[in-house]
DNA sequence: ATGGCAGCTTCGAGCTGA
């Protein structure tokens, strides 16, 4: 069972781009994030038409956060984050397929640091932590899945020392992400690739990024220990992200036993 | 320190992204 990423940076502008790698990657569940459309726009005829069903969750202009599931639909289970106020940006949805309760989020940027949008960003983990902990004491199969927009460690940026100041690469968000991982859920690429391996998932469009592969691993997938034994492969579909008029984010794996 | 690119928006310069 395949399970991957993808922040598309437009759903509808490059409805083509996602297309082709669901037809060449064929993942049995897909999360999709930064939409930027709203949710009578969203391509979900197109979808069908290509064996998917879908949940999503829209929004005018910006962010957006989907979950495609092939030959069936997806059992929303909630949209929005516990706590998340009235008309709150559309980043997390959450649904049952097959088996595996698949959380979609895309959180938010916050830059500059020391602004209001920082604030929101550290406000939105508080939420997210309190949530993914709920996750677990339910004891299900959980996997959360998205643009966390935090680069774990040094080891996930192409040149740390650039990115000391930037709202993804903040002590405070790093110390998010390393205790999510001592509640007990599974960074998939780590557990994969090891703690030495550079894998990045986005590059920017400027200055040749991706063709001197000068990236950032800011795409995560974890696990939950229900259902971590299962992990038995990862990836990056680098191909894709190499493709003319691509997003700047390239589509995350994971493949699970069953 | 800056800028580089790209999508979106009551059509076009400004916002946002990372």
């Amino acid at each position: 069972m395949r399970i991957a990423t993808y922040n598309v940076n437009g759903v509808n502008g490059r409805l083509e781009h996602v297309l082709a790698w669901l037809a060449d990657t064929r993942p049995d569940v897909a999360c999709l994030q930064e939409l930027k459309t709203t949710d009578d726009r969203f391509p979900a005829a197109a979808f069908e038409k290509a064996g998917y069903g879908a949940v999503w969750h829209g929004q005018k202009s910006w962010n957006g956060v989907a979950i495609l599931a092939r030959g069936v639909t997806p059992i929303e289970t909630r949209r929005g984050l516990p706590g998340d106020e009235a008309g709150a940006q559309a980043r997390y949805i959450e649904a049952a397929v097959k088996g595996v309760l698949v959380g979609c989020l895309y959180a938010p940027n916050g830059n500059p640091v020391g602004s209001a949008k920082y604030a929101a960003k550290e406000a939105w983990y508080a939420r997210f932590m309190a949530h993914a902990d709920w996750l677990l004491e339910t004891g299900q199969p959980v996997v959360l899945v998205g643009d966390y927009n935090i680069m774990p460690t040094d080891l996930d940026v192409y040149v740390p020392e650039r990115w000391r100041d930037d709202a993804l690469f903040q002590p405070s968000l790093k110390d998010t992400y390393a205790w999510l991982r001592g509640r007990g859920w599974t960074d998939a690429l780590r557990a994969v690739f090891g703690d030495e391996a550079r894998v990045y998932t986005f590059w920017k469009y400027w200055r040749n990024s991706f063709q001197r592969d000068a990236g950032l691993r800011i795409d995560h997938l974890l696990l939950s220990p229900t259902l971590a034994p299962r992990l038995e492969a990862a990836g990056v579909d680098r191909h894709h992200r190499a493709k003319e008029g691509s997003s700047d984010h390239g589509p995350v794996w994971i493949e699970l036993s069953r």
